[in-house]
DNA sequence: TATTCGTGGAC
DNA sequence: TGTCCAAGAAT
């Protein structure tokens, strides 16, 4: 809408602004990806073919930085325990935990609960299809937000994820870190200015499709690309360098004894606190460990710490030091030591809940890490079949 | 190029 | 075995 206002000239900051638009506007762009999209996209997804903003929503929460393939069961198994907002708003937070045990990112769940209960309490249960209201709740940021009001509303907004990143990055030839601020503000910008006027939802799943499928990471399929005649990597032969890499840096060892205490057919879990790694899983109890001086050294366990650990539990029968499991985290290596106690006598349990005695047969419907799941069913799946405990 | 937060797939 | 990183957000 033009406005009236004919008297003050427009600020300096302005005109920089429209002179980039001006310079990134290009609806070739878009038209090109949006026929393409029609004709060679994805249109069979579980989060597709609905407007329901619930679904939405639940999908691109779980799709943050977590690929397709290891979405789908998850989003199947979390639509069957809670069909609505209301449903998940209404769940204790555990049983959403429990829904999410080994999809990672928790603090995803954990907002994912909240912003259900905002959404019912301030919505009427109703997804709000303006973007900058969507990007207050928890869990939703600016691209998240578009992405939803896009699929959901058609509302016109610019999303700005790893595939528009890549794209990006390979079509304009830019040969900048995008993960650096300026990078980054500048795809915004040019994301921004490259929306069309019509078609959001094609012109949206279009810019995931194409970097999902044929403008991939690695070995790229640009012979079936819609923007190879305009892409600049392709033109200089730099598809393969493009987008740059992250600068990398050493990553720190990190290593924990994991106490596994079983007794009559249970093993002892511990409730880890909401902030921090794994935050609001269950897990096993750890005793904090250390390595000799870089030397690549096997973790020593710290005997005395064990024992002053086990003793809330009640009497050890013997202890028996597991092989040691490596974890790889994005920062860190995470070294576990299992160490198997049995107890010979078990003490009462202190009544605020931080420990928990768990049947082995249920560990894998347990809110645990994965990592500590896949040890805890390969440690004692196979032994309480045998008579180990 | 701020750091933290999971897990699984590709290579 | 290691490395990279994927429909990012919160701090």
């Amino acid at each position: 809408m033009r406005s009236t206002r004919t008297s003050r000239p427009q600020p300096r900051k302005n005109t920089l602004q429209h002179t980039e638009l001006t310079t990134y506007a290009d609806p070739t762009f878009s038209a090109a990806l949006i026929a393409w999209q029609k004709q060679h996209g994805r249109h069979t997804l579980p989060w597709q073919n609905t407007r329901d903003a619930y679904r939405v929503w639940l999908s691109e929460i779980m799709l943050q930085q977590t690929q397709v393939a290891a979405v789908l069961a998850y989003y199947a198994r979390f639509l069957e325990r809670f069909p609505t907002v209301a449903d998940l708003a209404a769940a204790p937070v555990e049983d959403v935990m429990a829904q999410w045990s080994g999809l990672g990112y928790y603090t995803r769940a954990r907002n994912l609960h909240k912003c259900a209960q905002r959404v019912v309490a301030e919505y009427g249960g109703v997804f709000p299809a303006d973007p900058a209201l969507l990007a207050d709740l928890p869990g939703i940021g600016r691209s998240t937000a578009a992405a939803i009001t896009a699929f959901s509303y058609g509302t016109r907004a610019a999303i700005m994820d790893g595939n528009v990143k890549r794209v990006f990055a390979r079509v304009f030839g830019i040969d900048t870190f995008p993960g650096e601020r300026r990078t980054e503000e500048a795809m915004w910008r040019r994301a921004e200015a490259l929306l069309p006027e019509a078609d959001i939802e094609s012109y949206t799943q279009g810019l995931m499709d194409l970097g999902a499928t044929l403008c991939t990471r690695s070995s790229p399929d640009c012979p079936r690309c819609p923007m190879q005649s305009r892409c600049v990597a392709y033109a200089t032969g730099r598809v393969a360098e493009l987008p740059v890499r992250k600068p990398k840096k050493a990553t720190p060892e990190k290593h924990a004894t994991m106490l596994l205490v079983v007794h009559e057919g249970q093993v002892l879990l511990e409730q880890r606190p909401g902030a921090g790694i794994w935050g609001g899983l269950l897990s096993l109890p750890e005793v904090a460990g250390h390595v000799a001086a870089d030397d690549g050294a096997y973790p020593q366990v710290d005997e005395e710490g064990v024992g002053r650990a086990l003793l809330p539990f009640g009497v050890a029968e013997s202890r028996e030091r597991l092989n040691v499991v490596v974890h790889g985290f994005t920062h860190y290596r995470l070294q576990i030591v299992p160490l198997l106690v049995r107890l010979a006598q078990r003490a009462p349990l202190a009544a605020d809940g931080r420990y928990v005695w768990l049947e082995v047969g249920k560990i894998g419907e347990a809110a645990l890490p994965a990592p500590v799941k896949k040890l805890l069913v390969e440690l004692l799946g196979t032994a309480a079949q045998g008579r180990m405990f």
